[in-house]
DNA sequence: CTTATATACGGGCATATGCCCCTATATATC
DNA sequence: GATATATAGGGGCATATGCCCGTATATAAG
């Protein structure tokens, strides 16, 4: 009844924040049973990801385009649980890398079928060429040089 | 030189979410004399829309595909700033309307001369028809039905 | 070798986001 | 009118996000 439309507000910012509220509402729904949000997921996803040596912080923050101190922030959780641990880096005393434990990589595994799930639900809402098709420009508005500063 | 690209992860969430992070950073950083955030200028643009009634507190969170108490966190620092204000409802002692004071209005008056500075720098770097079609589909996005529970 | 500068990261702060549960009020059922 | 159900919001909690500033370490300049 008083069921209101949200209106297209003419920011482009404030139309990619609702976006991105909208759909972490069902991708956290779908992965709630495993513990873990969206953002945790995504964080053990991308440490995971195969490079030739385990990130480091600075690095994680870029590929996440993320703050460093938010990524500080949101591995906490993740430590705490026992799913990633920091290792000090040995050339360089500043810096530290950060590793999956077994427990993680376990955990990131089983949460991928939950994952797919809301993925596959993502695609049917928007269609599989438009979802990657919008995915694609996502990608390049955050590669954009033009928007850094 | 250790400067990173970040990843396209096959997550539709995790890019949006990346997205979000980016654009947000250049709007709040054109916001930032402002005082405002660029959260908290969509909010008082769109309790400033035009409407028949001010709105509800409950009508505001439909609007801005925002969690009830979610929208009562972010309207706090507008009451304290004196920005906004809290009516009860004449007919219903449930519901709270949310209205823009005089400051609030003048504030927003001028935050939209930064705001458009914003708004027309994401523009240049993406081309207006690609930011406008991107506009459209993100509220395409939120207004899908096959996304909500 | 000493000093200046740059980089990596943490601490503290404020806001942003959403969940669960609770209370108050309104509406529907009987 | 009494009771059941639905709706509007708030309180408390946890995470998410980024800023500023400080400390430790590394690298460059002299």
């Amino acid at each position: 009844m008083t069921d209101h439309l949200p209106f297209q507000s003419p920011c482009y910012c404030a139309e990619l924040r609702k976006a991105a509220r909208r759909v972490s509402l069902i991708y956290d729904a779908r992965l709630r049973a495993s513990g873990l949000r969206t953002s945790q997921f995504s964080l053990l996803a991308e440490i995971a990801r195969d490079r030739p040596a385990p990130p480091t912080m600075n690095e994680l923050s870029n590929y996440l385009v993320m703050d460093r101190s938010t990524l500080g922030h949101n591995l906490r959780p993740l430590l705490r649980k026992g799913l990633v641990v920091l290792q000090p880096d040995a050339n360089d005393a500043r810096t530290r890398r950060v590793l999956l434990t077994a427990k993680g990589t376990v955990k990131l595994k089983a949460t991928k079928k939950l994952w797919l799930k809301a993925q596959q639900e993502y695609e049917k809402a928007l269609g599989e060429g438009a979802a990657v098709s919008l995915r694609n420009t996502l990608y390049k508005l955050c590669s954009s040089k033009l928007l850094k500063r």
